[in-house]
DNA sequence: ATTGCCGGGCG
DNA sequence: CGCCCGGCAAT
């Protein structure tokens, strides 16, 4: 009973494209994970199977970071992997606040199990300090292609619940906690955490997590007058990021502003910007099916993709506001020549992300079928 | 067929 | 201005 890995990349992105756009997804192949997960919410988690591997969705009310990023391990490891007779899955995610939208638990149909699994197995127990997110590195370093780039394990944030923000778990403890493993983490002396605003065309970076909270609250939220209230929403928008001090110009410019995203340029049609550490994670799949390849774009770019943007109107009028000043002579625009209209910008906007029967919840500009503002290529 | 949004109309 | 929509282009 092996896995190959295509094969679980094949079931995440299956699951992911059942599921709602704003999501955040995790991904474990522990029990206790599952069982956590389920403790949280017992009655949104979803079961989905497929061949051997299963998975949990977990839907979460609000949109928080539940937990780190978490790949499926490499499917060939040693022989121990014998006892593991079934890797299971469990994505937690998060999404709007009315997202029963994955109204059909993506089972497969001739599954008998799913109902007795999740009862038998799952007890959902109270003592949610019994099990916490945890890291499953796979063991062995054999694999080059180990996840857990800095990516994935920085966008981690510790659970909250909406309304309780304590659920005994707090963050400084769970992000240790998180990793299980012994960590040798202690990066020899100069390791400086940062934190990143993810907000697009951004990157702001700050030292400490309130200011790159207060940044995001005033900045990209827009809520000036209650600065230091937070509803936790912020979160959502920046990431940890660890650098070595002696090499902050090395590390400042892979953070360059540009937006995190997978916003490509349009007229590019390559698409590799996006750096080897943060695509890693990738395991050993050349031959990932189209399906498939979406998994890990979402998986670790769920930051933004799900960030609904509620930028204040003032930010940018629309169309080509960006330099206003630009000095009149030799303004030919670095724009592609003679694209008359704009290349029509990639990703969803509030019009396919809220569904027109939501039109109230788009931006203005898009309900005014103008470019939109909250969605910004 | 659907979606993003420019250009233009109306109050 | 704010607001709406015809219609086109890109998907």
């Amino acid at each position: 009973m092996t896995f190959p890995a295509f094969q679980q990349e094949d079931v995440k992105s299956d699951i992911i494209q059942k599921l709602p756009e704003q999501q955040l997804l995790l991904f474990t192949t522990k029990e206790e994970d599952l069982k956590t997960a389920e403790t949280k919410k017992p009655n949104r988690v979803h079961e989905y199977e497929k061949e051997n591997t299963r998975s949990i969705c977990l839907l979460e009310q609000k949109r928080k970071v539940v937990s780190s990023n978490i790949d499926v391990p490499p499917a060939r490891k040693s022989s121990e992997e014998l006892d593991m007779d079934k890797v299971t899955a469990a994505m937690v995610l998060t999404s709007l606040s009315t997202s029963p939208l994955v109204r059909s638990p993506p089972i497969r149909p001739n599954e008998s199990l799913n109902g007795s699994w999740k009862e038998g197995g799952f007890v959902p127990s109270s003592t949610s300090s019994s099990g916490y997110w945890s890291w499953n590195a796979p063991s062995d370093q054999s694999n080059p292609s180990t996840p857990s780039p800095p990516l994935s394990a920085d966008s981690f944030k510790a659970f909250r619940t909406p309304s309780q923000p304590d659920d005994g778990i707090d963050e400084a403890e769970t992000s240790n906690l998180l990793f299980d493993e012994p960590i040798p983490r202690k990066r020899k002396n100069s390791m400086k955490v940062m934190f990143k605003c993810l907000w697009k065309n951004c990157g702001k970076v700050l030292s400490t997590a309130a200011g790159i909270q207060k940044h995001i609250r005033t900045i990209h939220l827009g809520r000036v007058g209650e600065s230091d209230y937070s509803d936790g929403e912020e979160d959502f928008y920046y990431t940890e990021i660890r650098l070595n001090t002696d090499s902050v110009a090395d590390g400042l410019s892979s953070l360059s502003p540009v937006s995190p995203s997978l916003a490509s340029p349009p007229s590019f049609p390559a698409q590799d910007a996006i750096r080897p550490e943060t695509s890693c994670a990738k395991t050993e799949t050349k031959l990932m099916t189209p399906l498939s390849r979406s998994a890990p774009t979402n998986l670790y770019l769920v930051h933004t993709d799900h960030a609904y943007q509620v930028s204040p109107t003032h930010n940018r009028p629309a169309g080509s506001g960006e330099q206003k000043q630009s000095h009149t002579v030799l303004s030919s625009p670095p724009r592609v020549a003679f694209g008359l209209r704009k290349p029509r910008g990639e990703g969803k906007k509030c019009r396919k992300v809220y569904g027109m029967e939501n039109r109230d919840m788009w931006c203005t500009a898009c309900r005014w079928k103008k470019a939109c503002q909250r969605f910004i290529d």
